[in-house]
DNA sequence: GGCGGAAGAC
DNA sequence: GTCTTCCGCC
């Protein structure tokens, strides 16, 4: 852990750094339960979902299109036939002093993720050295960025 | 809609 | 700890 950033050595070729917040230990306590954050970048990463939620602006930012449906399906992974809106939301608030996401202000069901701090250290692998997968130092565009989601979402 | 306190489930 | 539920406030 190198200044709030977990360095994660994915093969013997690549590292990668990302803030302390995408880490977390096969062997921490709470690690079975899916995680808001997990399950909304579940959704973005899938195109069929696109109506519902998707990337949209800035690097990094997210629109809910479709916020009973977010929640619903949300309702629906955690066994909270209840859940609505109004409740996801309020998880989606307590992200703001975690750091992970915050609000776009003055846009409507729109967050971003705090993804700054996110880069590549060293070299990726052959294969990837001339892909958009080599990241600039602190900004990347989409396509990179659900690139990188790709080896976080297997990591986690 | 969006915010954050408070209480509680697990 | 990570939400879920509820709610007063703006």
């Amino acid at each position: 852990s190198v200044a709030g950033c977990h360095i994660i050595k994915v093969t013997v070729a690549c590292r990668i750094a990302f803030p302390d917040w995408a880490y977390k230990p096969e062997s921490s306590p709470g690690s079975r339960q899916i995680q808001l954050w997990h399950f909304i970048l579940e959704l973005l990463q899938k195109e069929e979902y696109q109506n519902v939620i998707a990337w949209q602006g800035d690097y990094g930012e997210f629109v809910i299109k479709d916020p009973d449906e977010v929640a619903r399906l949300w309702g629906i992974r955690k066994c909270k036939p209840h859940m609505n809106y109004d409740k996801l939301s309020r998880a989606l608030r307590y992200y703001y002093n975690k750091r992970i996401l915050h609000k776009t202000k003055g846009k409507r069901f729109t967050y971003k993720f705090n993804f700054s701090k996110v880069v590549l250290v060293n070299y990726p692998l052959l294969e990837m050295a001339n892909s958009p997968f080599l990241l600039a130092q602190n900004h990347f565009n989409e396509s990179n960025f659900l690139k990188l989601f790709r080896v976080l979402l297997i990591l986690s």
